[in-house]
RNA sequence: GGGGUAUUAGCUCAUUUGGUAGAGCGUUAGGUUCGCAAUCUAAAGGUAACGGGUUCGACUCCCGUAUACUCCA
């Protein structure tokens, strides 16, 4: 079978079991703090586990693209360098909210592997959880049971807490799994061993395939387990393992969902695939990390130098370094591979084939700009070596504080480092470079202190609702509260039974307000969403003060927005979509929206397009916007519609958002969006329109940013004004442009002259004074000019006068200068302008300084100038 | 979020206790050539990112801001 139809039997075979098909959610997490990245399965469905969702569905099953490089799971260093390992990967699963429980999930994933896969059942052992003394839970007796009727008993093994129950973090919905593992080993080995005695033992060969999961108890903050009411079944199996098995390969990277790109690399690289363990590594994280980087591209996540997009472009650097020592790609390489992987996987993930150029382009972009960043650092070592400071230490020892800084400051990769120093004969001091990293880590831990305080539920078991497409004044009760600090700053969290107060999503930044009751009033300073919950964040004192009033569990507070910069975000939002819509008219349906930040004051929209906005066509998309503006069309919107009612409509739906199966839907005229954010009732009441600037973000990708409503008023205001300004000086010209083009010609012109004559003066100056040193080589005088005019005549009289000594003071505001300048025979002789001006500097309360030849000294006293002079020639 | 580095001519980069801002490429003009490439000669091109401070004097030292790069979280 080939990956793509194991992919889709198993989608087919739980559709078959009344499961739901979902698509996989975006690689990338919105709203949630505590995670960048898809790491499982059931990340998009955390929601419901916490209770904060209802299931849209009882039965669901999905194939899930992940990525694990960050937190909990960081599987990044590993890639590669073995044969299951990977950072993105797909993730099938199946789940129950509520509805089936462990029987049914048992023989499900055992009639799915043994009869549709056809598995050899004497190949498989399953594990189950064997109880937690901490915990005080006994052994799974129940999925015990269950497994019985399908396997032998002495296939059954009793797990530990670490292998066998799973949670989500320190606190949330948790429970016992069970695993199913696979013994691949050929008949001789397992002779030797009995495969049940290798199971969780990292055999590459005796491995996990399935984990089924049983959430049934709510780990509390304080640490014990409550039981939950409605029990779930959370499944995970490994998609490119269960390929492996299925085309009975002993490496996830045999499989064909590596081979196809493995195979090109090797071919470009003029390699075979297998000769040699070290090419095979970096062919192996070239492929995986290809397959990263694309698939976060697509999903909206682009490298950049910060956060997630610093993730990613960690990944592409990886992958280049291998490819660069290992394989010998010099030149961007990477890119060339979009094309494969696109062959390979666009008609499952659609999102891929659709940016392909993007995902090329960027690559690209990032590869040249890390092959600069090593040659950067190539050059730095060069110096180092050639130069003095590693010959001091004796040994050809790299020091490790150098080391370090070419890893941190300059990205080089401290491998690299070794592998060049090697090749001189040197070695790198690396206790030295670990030195230097573990200082940096510990400052950054000690910068990222955040203490949350656990939440205080005032009212357990209490919903959350939004109302603030419709009001923004209600009533309301807090659900629940915490105190955060960050930083000596100091906060509360509020969650509310009802809020009109919009939490900071999909672009649009969070609403501020206040929340009153009787005498006391708390300002909301922002509000976020976690998890689907929307987070009010209120000011430490205020709260306190509430808090002290009365308990807080028993009162309705009055929940206000500030309703004015609500109307400016508004207007910005619902402009961005005027702007998208005006964008592809303008442009071409290939632009697409690849980010969008939207607050009170401005809009920015970033769009894929491959070159810079022409004057003209930034015109012509003001222009449409204004249009509709203009055009009053009022908002038509459909809260619960279901989603392919909404792509039947033409609805814009964005690659990278996750969206579930009813979707809001925001209309104005022809411009269709799926958008939960907040808009404006009427087109016509952003008022005006104005794009402030245009440029480019990445490779095939552009910002624009505009204003709306007032702030386009004021940024008109102050256009007109400075051009009223511009006008008035220039007396009212009937051409603005000629008459400034005027102006600067007059202004080259006179320039000119004036140099010239400048020039003139200080030559017949030079004149005068070469005149006089021919008399006597030593001048001293009075002068007035400019400081480096007279610098230029004075450098070139040395050039004809190797015995002059002048001495030149000048007064320039109410400062006095001395200026001193020497021929060579007398800067030969010993003579020191610089030690000269300095002694004489004295004399008007100064100091100064210069070369042997020529120096400075400036002063406050301007009645010393003349005795300076004097102290001056005393010395020449 | 924290640390480090950088920002100098259109581009790539030099400039050491703070004391005369330069090079290569590119541009322009001229020479050589029927013309082009090539080459020679010359010229133009600078608010040293921005804003403060210290100093007689700041590209250089200090503080702040912005942008980019980079490492850590």
């Amino acid at each position: 079978m080939t990956s793509n139809e194991i992919r889709q039997a198993f989608l087919d075979f739980f559709e078959s079991k009344g499961h739901h098909i979902v698509p996989s959610a975006p690689m990338v997490v919105k709203n949630d703090p505590t995670l960048m990245f898809t790491n499982a399965g059931m990340n998009q469905f955390k929601d419901i586990f916490l209770g904060n969702a209802a299931a849209p569905y009882p039965r669901v099953s999905d194939a899930q693209k992940c990525l694990r490089v960050s937190g909990k799971h960081n599987d990044l260093e590993e890639v590669g360098h073995d044969t299951y390992h990977h950072t993105m990967f797909e993730m099938l699963g199946n789940w129950s909210f509520g509805d089936y429980f462990k029987k049914e999930a048992i023989a499900y994933a055992w009639e799915f592997l043994t009869e549709v896969m056809h598995i050899d059942k004497a190949k498989l052992y399953v594990t189950v959880f064997g109880g937690d003394e901490r915990d005080g839970l006994g052994m799974d007796t129940e999925a015990y049971d269950f497994w019985k009727a399908h396997i032998d008993e002495s296939r059954i093994l009793c797990g530990s807490r670490k292998d066998n129950f799973w949670e989500m973090g320190e606190q949330g919905p948790c429970g016992p799994c069970s695993e199913i593992h696979i013994d691949l080993r050929d008949e001789a080995a397992k002779a030797q061993v009995p495969g049940r005695e290798l199971v969780n033992k990292d055999n590459p060969l005796v491995i996990e395939i399935w984990n089924l999961v049983f959430m049934q108890y709510n780990r509390l903050a304080n640490g014990t387990l409550e039981p939950l009411k409605a029990k779930h079944i959370d499944t995970g199996m490994g998609f490119e393992r269960l390929c492996m098995v299925m085309q009975g390969k002993q490496s996830n990277y045999d499989t064909d969902v590596f081979q196809p790109l493995i195979q090109e690399i090797a071919r470009r690289a003029g390699l075979t695939y297998g000769a040699d363990e070290k090419a095979d590594v970096a062919m192996r994280v070239i492929a995986d990390h290809l397959r990263a980087v694309s698939f976060s591209i697509a999903d909206g996540q682009l490298p950049s130098n910060a956060k997630a997009g610093y993730v990613i472009r960690r990944i592409l650097r990886r992958a280049v370094r291998y490819g660069y020592t290992f394989l010998g790609f010099k030149q961007p390489f990477i890119h060339g591979l979009v094309d494969t992987l696109v062959a390979q996987m666009g008609r499952q993930y659609a999102e891929l084939e659709k940016s392909r150029d993007l995902i090329c382009r960027i690559i690209l972009e990032e590869e040249q700009s890390f092959l600069k960043t090593l040659a950067n650092g190539i050059n730095r070592f060069e110096e180092y070596v050639s130069g003095e400071k590693s010959k001091v230490k004796g040994e050809n020892v790299i020091d490790g504080a150098f080391a370090f800084e070419l890893f941190d400051t300059y990205g080089f990769p401290v491998d690299l480092t070794q592998l060049m120093a090697a090749e001189k004969g040197y070695k790198v001091d690396m206790e030295g470079f670990q030195r230097g990293l573990d200082e940096q880590k510990n400052r950054s831990r000690a910068a990222a202190a955040v203490e949350n305080d656990d939440w205080v539920e005032l009212l357990p078991g209490v919903g959350q609702e939004f109302v603030g497409y419709d009001t923004l004044v209600a009533d309301a009760r807090i659900v629940r509260y915490r105190h955060v600090k960050v930083k000596d700053k100091e906060f509360y969290q509020l969650v509310l039974d009802r809020t009109p107060f919009y939490g900071e999503s999909g672009g649009q930044v969070g609403d501020t307000g206040v929340l009153k009751f009787e005498n006391v009033t708390l300002r909301i300073v922002d509000t976020k969403k976690e998890n689907g919950l929307t987070v009010h964040i209120v000011n430490a004192d205020d709260f306190s003060r509430l808090n002290m009033q009365c308990p807080m569990a028993d009162i309705t507070l009055k929940a206000e927005v500030d309703g004015l910069r609500r109307t400016a975000i508004q207007c910005n939002h619902s402009a961005t979509h005027l702007l998208h819509k005006a964008l592809r008219n303008v442009l071409g349906t290939h632009v697409e929206q690849k980010g969008s930040s939207v607050d009170d004051q401005r809009l920015r929209f970033d769009f894929s397009h491959f070159s810079k906005l022409t004057h003209e066509e930034i015109r012509e998309v003001e222009r449409q916007v204004n249009v509709d503006i203009r055009r009053a069309i009022a908002l038509e919107e459909h809260r619960h519609m279901p989603i392919a009612e909404a792509r039947e409509l033409g609805a814009m739906a964005l690659f990278g958002e996750k969206y579930g199966e009813e979707v809001r839907v925001v209309k104005f005229g022809e411009s269709i969006e799926l958008c939960g954010g907040t808009h404006i009732a009427n087109t016509g009441r952003i008022g005006s329109f104005r794009i402030v600037s245009e440029g480019a973000v990445a490779a095939g990708m552009r910002r624009i940013e505009a204003v709306t409503a007032a702030a386009a008023e004021q940024y008109g205001d102050q256009m007109q004004d400075q051009l009223d300004g511009i006008k008035e000086l220039l007396k009212n010209p009937k051409d603005l442009v000629a008459a400034v083009q005027k102006l600067q010609d007059d202004n080259a012109a006179l320039r000119t002259q004036m140099e010239q004559f400048r020039k003139e003066q200080a030559a017949a100056f030079c004149r005068d004074l070469g005149r006089q040193l021919e008399q006597n080589p030593l001048l001293v005088q009075r002068c007035d000019g400019d400081l480096g005019q007279l610098k230029d005549a004075m450098l070139d009289l040395r050039a004809h006068h190797p015995d002059m000594a002048v001495i030149l003071g000048s007064t320039f505001g109410d400062k006095p200068t001395l200026l001193v300048c020497l021929g060579q025979n007398r800067v030969d002789a010993g003579k020191n302008a610089g030690t000269i001006v300095r002694t004489a500097g004295k004399e008007m309360q100064g100091g100064g300084g210069g070369q042997p030849a020529y120096a400075t000294a400036g002063g406050k006293d301007l009645g010393g100038l003349d005795a300076a002079m004097r102290v001056a020639a005393e010395q020449v």
